[in-house]
RNA sequence: CGGGGCGUAGCGCAGCCUGGUAGCGCAUCUGCUUUGGGAGCAGAGGGUCGUUGGUUCGAAUCCAGCCGCCCCGACCA
């Protein structure tokens, strides 16, 4: 993956409002559709315009390195699933409405994958025979398709919407909780570099039983559960903590420690336990965005499709799988729903569109159209992602669509500042605006 | 799927009650003046009023069906 390291806005489809759209409701929705990230075209169907797409891969990358270090793999399945895939687990019946089927023009019956637990096993178990074919961990990062009855909150919920799922195969449970708990590391890492603070919380694992089903939850204002959890949760400091998934022990350790806080969405409160386990200064009621969800689930799927293997012992057991999601696109609204002011988008600095945003306040003048040339290029060369506002706009424009768009950092150059050798650099997020020369702005943002 | 609401220019809205073929703000285009936080003046372009049918001399307006979208609830990454 690499996107283009510098645009200029006067090249640039970037389609933003200063009204909002009146069908969106919820502030994620309304800066997406203003700062021109995402056209709506069918009710929870959104296009994806430059802007957006740029975040939607920031998110899709992070989550993919950190897929890549804790060895799970990369692969790609169809959107378009057969049904008789999903008969032999038993679900085609199962899924109700919300599976989207269709017919080809063979009169095939098809459907748009909602998940893929089943053709992942089917193509596990294909090729996967001895113990020695375990440990085994695969992720994708494709379009899935729920049809919701109603969707809502823009990309939040949307009926088609990207999500890497991955999946575990091991031999017994035992070493499934491993695989487990390599993923809820790999989770904590990524909502981490995200700029997020995503709290597990234990959720309902069904008839399997047991405690390996987590959710992770994002605060905000507009989350659509309630949850309870200890505050002392957000302060732990999970980008840094080093964490070697070769460790078992380790690892069982860390989660066991994340874990032991008071944590919990509203179908798995306890009001008598949370008031007796946390103290009363650290008890945090608040509102949540599911953003990702894990969940083990033993042979469900392979004992129907039969992926199993031979032990040491030439005995043929069924694998023990369990899956892992993240919901890409949602990602890029919850960030938003965490990270915004009055002005617009906050854009956490590793997932923000461009690292820099430079204007130049008066286009036309040469010493401005020069001096931003000068940056624009020294940027560039020193890997820093720009986007340039070479537009012939007021300035008011200007620094409004910045604040919008949320870039994280602005250099302002303008005929003032140009005549005692300043520009100005100024951090979205803090407001904080320092004078300095060209280079000592270009030396700070390559640091 | 239950309840509610809305479809009029790219966006936000008025007009509908009380029928006479469409208007405002922003945006867009042209010119001049401006130029460090969404400029001013003058002019211009842009609409089968969601759609189909009905009533009527005449429908954005009244009536009916259909389609689309949004909100609340139940359900979900």
């Amino acid at each position: 993956m690499r996107l283009s390291p510098a645009v200029r806005m006067s090249e640039y489809f970037l389609p933003t409002l200063r009204e909002t759209p009146s069908e969106a409701e919820i502030v994620s929705h309304r800066l997406m559709l203003r700062a021109g990230m995402v056209r709506q075209e069918s009710a929870g169907i959104y296009s994806w315009l430059p802007l957006g797409y740029r975040v939607l891969r920031k998110i899709e990358q992070i989550v993919r390195e950190e897929m890549d270090a804790i060895g799970c793999h990369e692969v790609l399945m169809p959107t378009l699933q057969s049904a008789d895939l999903w008969r032999r687990s038993g679900r085609y019946d199962d899924y109700g409405k919300e599976m989207l089927r269709l017919q080809d023009r063979h009169e095939r019956e098809m459907l748009y994958g909602p998940t893929n637990e089943e053709m992942i096993t089917d193509i596990f178990r294909e090729h996967a025979k001895s113990y020695k074919d375990v440990p085994r961990m695969m992720y994708h990062i494709q379009w899935k398709f729920r049809d919701e009855v109603r969707p809502r909150f823009g990309v939040m919920r949307g009926r088609e919407f990207l999500m890497k799922d991955g999946y575990s195969f091991d031999l017994t449970a035992e070493e499934g909780r491993i695989s487990y708990n390599k993923q809820f590391v790999a989770y904590l890492r990524l909502y981490a570099r995200m700029g997020l603070q995503a709290i597990p919380m234990a959720a309902d694992t069904g008839p399997i039983g047991g405690d390996m089903s987590h959710e992770f939850i994002i605060l905000a204002e507009t989350g659509e559960s309630q949850v309870w959890c200890d505050s002392d949760l957000l302060n732990l400091d999970l980008l840094n903590a080093k964490i070697d998934h070769r460790d078992a022990d380790q690892m069982s350790d860390v989660i066991g420690k994340v874990t032991s806080y008071y944590a919990a969405t509203d179908e798995q409160h306890d009001q008598a336990k949370f008031e007796s386990e946390v103290p009363e200064d650290r008890r945090l009621s608040a509102r949540g965005i599911e953003v990702g969800h894990i969940f083990f689930f033993g042979d469900k799927y392979s004992t129907p499709l039969g992926a199993k293997v031979q032990t040491k012992d030439g005995q043929t057991v069924p694998v023990q799988s369990g899956s892992y999601g993240v919901g890409v696109s949602r990602l890029a609204g919850a960030i938003i729903e965490a990270s915004h002011d009055e002005n617009g988008i906050v854009w956490p600095e590793p997932v923000a569109p461009f690292k820099v945003a430079l204007i130049n306040l008066r286009s036309g003048d040469s010493a401005c159209d020069a001096a931003c040339d000068d940056l624009y290029a020294k940027l560039q060369e020193a890997g820093i992602e720009v986007i340039y506002d070479d537009r012939e706009e007021r300035a008011g424009v200007k620094f409004a669509d910045m604040e919008l768009i949320g870039i994280p950092w602005q250099i302002i150059v303008g005929p003032k500042g140009l005549a005692n050798g300043v520009v100005e650099l100024k951090s979205r997020a803090s407001g904080e605006k320092v004078e300095l020369s060209a280079d000592s702005a270009l030396a700070k943002l390559a640091e």
